[in-house]
DNA sequence: GAGTGGTCTAGACCACACA
DNA sequence: GTGTGGTCTAGACCACTCT
């Protein structure tokens, strides 16, 4: 066969046609969820392409989330509608997260907590940890603070606290430095409430203050919790910004 | 030449010690931002890879946001470091705006603003717009409000809304139905509020009472704004929860 | 060993951008 | 027109999984 795309009423391309095709069967429920595709070989003789035009269209599946492929297996069918999917896509987490770049968090106390307890239960932190308790403010000393915050470092990495008790790079990132754990996913839990009185004399508020309280969880290579961060801003000043991007689909 | 990877010291395949040598030179700032890579011909040449494995490879580039390619021109430099990049996956954008499958929209009342009026002026809404206030509850009349609700649609797709002011699916929703609009993009801007005394006597709130506002906007095809929406929910019984994975890299 | 997907090649034509 | 990336083919060997 020769090349190009000399198909009648078409102006895509094959794979654009076979990838349609079966997106179109496997939401009809001929290939079900949970079963294999045709193998690659198979799909190319009945579609008449080469092996690779098939590869290119189970690409475009496997992007959408429809199915997944194993080596030595086959292809597998994941999902009967295309997922939707959008991304966040920034410079580096500590911009995903907002901290300007010229905050610092300066730690007023340190406790250890033993993994079990109230406290670490609530939080579903399942390990030991080292808890600090400060507020995040704009550097060289600036009015009030940005924010309070309660992080909860996993023990296992609690030497990227250093004594000084002030940090200007978040500890994840120290985390990566020293132990090269990566971040592998982010957890954000959003609420508002009431300024509590240790919160508002921190931040400089009236007492019963609307804030707004975000928790984080940080989670490492094997979804081991490495870092949990609460931070309660004044609603005044703060507003956290999303752009949550669609992916192709 | 034959196939199969003969290199030696070289268990990974070609085209990936390809774009290893690309990202390092990249970083390294032999190839500019801004500027183009060598054309796919020329860099098979230098790897003696075939044009093939030069776009798999460029591909993998093409992924960490390095490059972007352009058809007719080349594949242009974008960034010096491979971009941090999350994305948040759901089976909806419904499931991602935390609706409750259950849950419905309840318009009181209804107005067209003119494009330019100070109101959409602060909403960065460039269009006319239809206004409608209401609440979201959960369905079979609960008792208090799930939120409370003001919701912008561009003029062009007013006819989304039907007449009984009731919607038991998201506006955009619609519009995929009616217009093939989709949604390329969302923008979330979340802050806690004092709730407002008509936000509190919707609720069943105590005035005075902290609030989570949240405003989104939607996006088309080509970043027609389509929607925005501006929640007010209780502090006690909302929160909002994210999960961000890290992609790849 | 048999069968699957993973990678690779050489060569070809098409679609698009720019001069 | 010239040159770029976009798509496509036929054929090949490798790596993995299962029997």
């Amino acid at each position: 066969m020769a090349s190009g795309n000399n198909d009648i009423a078409s102006k895509q391309p094959r794979y654009a046609r076979v990838a349609n095709v079966l997106v179109r069967e496997i939401k009809g429920g001929r290939f079900p969820v949970g079963g294999l595709l045709p193998t690659e070989a198979q799909l190319g003789e009945r579609f008449n392409v080469s092996r690779v035009t098939v590869r290119e269209a189970l690409r475009r599946l496997e992007e959408m989330g429809l199915i997944s492929k194993v080596h030595g297996i086959g292809s597998r069918v994941e999902a009967q509608e295309a997922r939707d999917s959008y991304s966040v896509s920034v410079d580096s987490a500590a911009e995903m997260m907002q901290y300007a770049s010229e905050t610092e968090f300066i730690a007023w106390s340190r406790a250890d907590i033993q993994a079990g307890s109230a406290e670490l239960a609530a939080l579903d932190i399942p390990t030991d940890a080292v808890k600090l308790i400060g507020v995040r403010t704009g550097l060289e000393g600036q009015k009030a603070p940005l924010s309070y915050c309660e992080i909860f470092i996993n023990s296992a990495y609690s030497s990227v606290i250093d004594e000084e008790n002030r940090a200007r790079e978040p500890y994840y990132r120290s985390m990566a430095r020293l132990y090269g754990q990566r971040i592998s996913g982010i957890g954000q839990e959003i609420s508002a409430i009431r300024l509590a009185p240790h919160h508002a004399k921190a931040l400089g508020q009236a007492p019963d203050a609307p804030g707004l309280k975000i928790i984080r969880r940080f989670y490492g290579e094997d979804r081991e919790l490495l870092e949990v961060t609460i931070n309660v801003h004044p609603a005044e000043n703060f507003s956290l910004r999303l752009f949550l991007n669609k992916n192709d689909v």
